[in-house]
DNA sequence: ACCTGAACACCGTTCAAGT
DNA sequence: ACCTGAACACCGTTCAAGT
């Protein structure tokens, strides 16, 4: 039954969800799919594209929320929703910083708190470092906690997150204010 | 000629340094010491452990800043300074966040910034993800330009580090202030 | 004690040949 | 157009057997 880049897709995302990034290989998603592993390269360039696709799948959930906040929370929601998420998203923006629609929407959000064009890209860069470095540190501690290479004594992951998020949006606030006031 | 650990490390340091982490293999090492791939095995437990010990070379020139600032930038040094240096250090700190001694002077020095033993932690995490995530970003920008996948229009990164860092530490700041005064 | 030889169980990618 | 079969050039790790 005709294979397809729709099948191929879902595949990776269902092995991704299931048994995480280092699982995923195209050898194994055509096990999966049952076809040689050549066969996929009709369907897609190479793997690094696929991961791409599946960056874009990942973050698809992120709503529109009006705040530098609320998107970064959201942002963190959806990649805490699919095993390794932050490592693949990471992967493809580092590939391509200019590919993942959330990270701009972040820029966007940020020039609209006051700062010029330049400094709003530089802030939204060093908030998705924050929030990508700290979500994959999560998955990577429940990646060891399930491998039962870590004991499990991780105190509160959200409130740690929330913590960072404020060091950063006080600083952009204060930025901000000393831009308007000079 | 006998085989030690410390040929495998400085043989693992040359390779990092002159092609990059994706082409530090195992075997390659061993082509390159001219012995059979096991034979590292004597003398290291595997991988993972030839990893950890090069984060620590990486990041052992870094001195005794007394402010965050300062030190920040130390790190930031230190990890341009070998190829792919904040990949091997990202990823010998999220298998043990405890290990990589100038991240827990950060922590140090926020303390006595004025934050709380919690918060301090917290904060310098977060700061850590952000350095980790922006020298990344630099590096593999810099791998792509080198295999010509990427037009070399990079905007100041030296700016845009101190940026970032800045957006930090005047949260920080502002945390310490709310913090005493509360 | 230290290393070789050889294996085990994998990778990503390409491509002639078949249908 | 789409897929198989087979190959190429690799991985990390283990372990009996040699010295």
């Amino acid at each position: 039954m005709a294979l397809t880049r729709g099948h191929i897709v879902d595949a990776a995302m269902g092995i991704l969800r299931e048994y995480g990034l280092a699982d995923l290989s195209m050898r194994r998603l055509a096990r999966d799919l049952e076809v040689q592993p050549g066969a996929l390269y009709w369907h897609i360039k190479n793997k690094q594209d696929l991961l791409t696709v599946l960056a874009g799948l990942i973050l698809e959930p992120v709503g529109e929320s009006v705040s530098p906040r609320g998107l970064a929370l959201d942002i963190r929601g959806a990649l805490l929703s699919v095993r390794d998420g932050a490592e693949v998203v990471a992967l493809a923006w580092a590939l391509d910083p200019e590919a993942p629609s959330p990270l701009l929407r972040l820029r966007t959000l940020l020039m609209g708190q006051g700062l010029a064009i330049g400094e709003a890209r530089w802030g939204a860069d060093a908030l998705a470092h924050y929030i990508l470095g700290a979500v994959t540190q999560e998955q990577t501690r429940a990646g060891l906690l399930r491998a039962g290479l870590l004991d499990g004594s991780g105190t509160g992951t959200d409130a740690s997150f929330e913590f960072g998020l404020g060091l950063f949006l006080s600083g952009l606030a204060a930025t901000a204010a000393g831009a308007a006031s000079g």
